[in-house]
DNA sequence: TTGAAAGCGCTAACAA
DNA sequence: TTGTTAGCGCTTTCAA
C-alpha cells in the first residue's frame, strides 16, 4: 500500500493542506514545515496520485497524439518533436498508433476524453477525417499530415501539391516523359500529393499512369508487379511515401531491372534507408521537427484562445536528388560519384 | 463543462449507483432501467472520469511501456505486440521513449508511479539496468532486450551469446578469418553480443578487433571510418544493431568499399531495408512479436503470482543469410542470383 | 502562514 | 434489483 498526502502530513505534524502546497508551491510555506515535509516525504516514500490531482484539479495536463503507423519514422520523428514541446510546457504526452485503422481511431478518439486530456494532435485516416467536420468533439484538436476536408479543423501538414510538382518537374528536367506513380489511398496526403502530380503532368506534357494502395510496403510492390507485367514499362516510378517506396524498390529489383539504368525511382520522405540503396534514391524531404513543434504551437494558441479561426499550415519540403533519377538517355550519364553526393532543390514557392 | 454520472441518473431517474452498474455490467440492473439510462447518456454525451475511476477503484488497468527509442524496428514492433496482448487483456498501455536516456528513464519510472500502474515493461540503459537489482520498485516490472546484472528482475531477451556465435561460424564457414565487431555500449546487449563474438572467435581461431560506441548511426560510422584508417582492414564487420550496422554500411560505402568483395558485412536485425542494400545484408533476426508477447505474459503471470521467482527468458533468433557475407576468395564467388535469396539458418540450440 | 472542511466523479459496501 | 452512503487522494476555498 502506498502512502498518502495524509500519512505526509501526520509524519510532518502538519495538514495536508500545507503538504498540497508545499507540493505545488502555490503559496508561501515556512521554510520550518517545508523541511519537515521534505523529511516525511522521504521517510514515508511518498509519491502524489496523478488521478486523483486531476479528477480534483479538473485538468489533466496531457495531450493526446494519435498516430497511424509508428513504424513509419515520418510519425516516430513527430512524435519526438511533439514530446519535445510538450514537455517543456509542463504537459504530457499519451501516444496512442492506430495502425490507420479507423476502429482503432475511434476507439482513441473517445479514450481521449475519457481521459479528459486538454488537447490532441492527430493524423487520422481519410474515412476518419471526412466525419471530424461534422462532428463535436470534447477537446481542441490538431491535425497532422492529414487534412479534414472542409478544413474545419487546425491542420499543419506538408504542402504536398509543391512537392510533387518539384518531384515531377525534375524528373522532367531529367528527360523522363512515361511515369508512373503509387499513391497511399488511406489518407488526404495520397490524394494532395496525387492530385499535384498529375497537375504537373499535364501542365509538362507527361504521360503518367497513377495506382492507389493501402500504405504498406506488399501492397505497392504487388501493385508494381502487377503493372509491370501488365503494360508498357514506365520510364520512372513515383511513390508517395516511404513505405511505399520501398515495395516500389523491391518489386523494381524482382523484375531484375537496375536503377537508374532500366528505370528511375523517386519518392517521399528522405528515410536513412533511401540513401543506401543503389546509387541512392531521389526524395522529397519532409520538415519532421517542424512539423511537430508547429503542430504543437498551434495547439497551445488554440488552448489560449479557443476563439481562432481554424488554421491550416502548409510546410515547404525539399527534393534531394540522388542517383535513382539520374538525367535519361540520350542526355549525359550522370557518373556514379556525381550521382552519388546529395544535391538539394530548394523548394520555389 | 463535460456531464457526469450525476447527470445520467438524474435525467434517467435512477441512482448513480445504478448507472454505475450499468456502465459496469458487474450486477444486474433491469432492461427497462438500462434502456433508460443508455437514452440518458446519450441526451448527456456522458463520458466516464477515468481519473475518478481508477482514484476509487484503486487500480488503473494501466501498463507502462518504456523503451529505449523509438526509432528503432526492434522497439516498434515489440510494441505492437506488448499493446496486442494488453487490449486483449482489457489493459491500457503508457508508451515512453527514453532516447537511450538515464534521466528520463528515471522520469518516466516515477512518472509510473504516479500513475498508480499495474506493471511495467522496461528496456533499461546499462546504467539503469544498474541499480535495478537494489532498488524497490513500486510496481511488477518486466525487463526487455536487456537484464539487470544479478538476474533479479524478470527479463526476456534475446539468446545473444547463441546468436552471436552463429553470426561468427557463418562467417568463419565463409572463409573470414578478421572479422571487426561494433557493438552498442548503452545495453547489456550489445555487451552480451561481444562476449559471444569473442568467445566464438576464439574457440574458431578468428582474429578480432571490437570497439563499443554509442547507439547511433554516426558514432558507428565515425567508428568505423578511424578503424578503416588506422589499421589493417578487417575482412568483414559485424554489427550490433540495426542502427550501427547502417553506420557501418554508410562507412565503408564511403570508403569506397564494395560489398562483399571489399568488405564482408553482417548484424543483429533483420529490419526491411538490409535487403535492399547492395546484395543484401546477412543478419540475426529476433522473434520480435515472440519478444513481445513474452514479456506480457510473463508480467501477467507475475501479477497474478507476486511470489514467482524472478525468471529471465532466452528467446532463440535466426540467421538470415545474403550476399553481404558471400564466400571469401579463393573459394568460389556466390552469383549474384543466389546470393539475392535469403537462406536460413536455424539456430541449432 | 496555517488548518478545517468541502467536494471532484466514481465504486462498493450495506441496507432495503 | 435498487438506493443510500462513505470515501478513494487530492486541491481549494474560507477562516483563523
Amino acid at each position: 500500500m502506498s502512502s498518502s498526502i495524509k500519512d505526509v502530513a501526520r509524519v510532518a505534524g502538519v495538514s495536508v493542506a500545507t503538504v498540497s502546497r508545499a507540493l505545488s508551491g502555490v503559496a508561501a510555506v515556512s521554510p520550518k514545515l517545508m523541511a519537515r515535509i521534505e523529511a516525511a516525504i522521504g521517510e514515508t516514500g511518498y509519491r502524489p496520485n496523478l488521478s486523483a490531482r486531476r479528477l480534483r484539479s479538473r485538468h489533466s495536463g496531457t495531450i493526446g497524439l494519435i498516430l497511424a503507423d509508428l513504424r513509419n519514422p515520418f510519425f516516430t520523428a513527430v512524435s519526438r518533436a511533439v514530446e519535445d514541446v510538450a514537455y517543456q510546457h509542463g504537459l504530457r504526452v499519451i501516444l496512442c498508433n492506430t495502425d490507420e485503422n479507423p476502429d482503432k481511431e475511434a476507439i482513441y478518439l473517445k479514450l481521449m476524453e475519457e481521459e479528459r486530456v486538454t488537447g490532441v494532435i492527430f493524423a487520422p485516416t481519410r474515412q476518419t477525417a471526412q466525419t471530424l467536420d461534422q462532428r463535436d468533439i470534447g477537446f481542441p484538436l490538431v491535425l497532422i499530415d492529414r487534412v479534414s476536408p472542409h478544413g474545419k479543423q487546425d491542420a499543419v501538414v506538408l504542402d504536398n501539391s509543391a512537392a510533387s510538382a518539384m518531384l515531377m518537374e525534375h524528373l522532367h528536367a531529367q528527360g523522363y516523359r512515361r511515369i508512373a506513380g503509387i499513391f497511399g489511398n488511406a489518407s488526404s496526403s495520397g490524394i494532395e500529393r496525387h492530385d499535384g502530380f498529375v497537375a504537373a503532368a499535364l501542365r509538362l506534357g507527361v504521360e503518367i499512369q497513377a495506382a492507389f494502395v493501402p500504405p504498406q510496403i506488399e501492397a505497392a510492390q504487388t501493385e508494381v508487379r502487377h503493372l509491370l507485367e501488365r503494360s508498357e514499362r514506365p520510364q520512372a516510378w513515383v511513390a508517395s511515401n516511404g513505405l511505399l517506396l520501398m515495395g516500389v524498390v523491391r518489386a523494381v529489383r524482382a523484375a531484375g531491372l537496375v536503377i537508374p539504368e532500366d528505370v528511375a525511382v523517386a519518392g517521399f520522405d528522405n528515410e536513412s534507408w533511401t540513401e543506401l540503396v543503389g546509387p541512392g534514391l531521389t526524395v522529397i524531404e519532409q520538415p519532421l521537427e517542424a512539423i511537430g513543434r508547429t503542430a504543437m504551437s498551434i495547439l497551445l494558441e488554440r488552448l489560449a484562445n479557443p476563439a481562432l479561426p481554424p488554421r491550416k499550415v502548409l510546410l515547404g519540403g525539399r527534393c534531394v536528388v540522388r542517383g535513382s533519377t539520374a538525367a535519361l538517355a540520350p542526355g549525359p550519364q550522370v557518373d556514379a560519384q556525381v550521382s552519388h553526393a546529395d544535391s538539394i532543390l530548394h523548394q520555389a514557392l
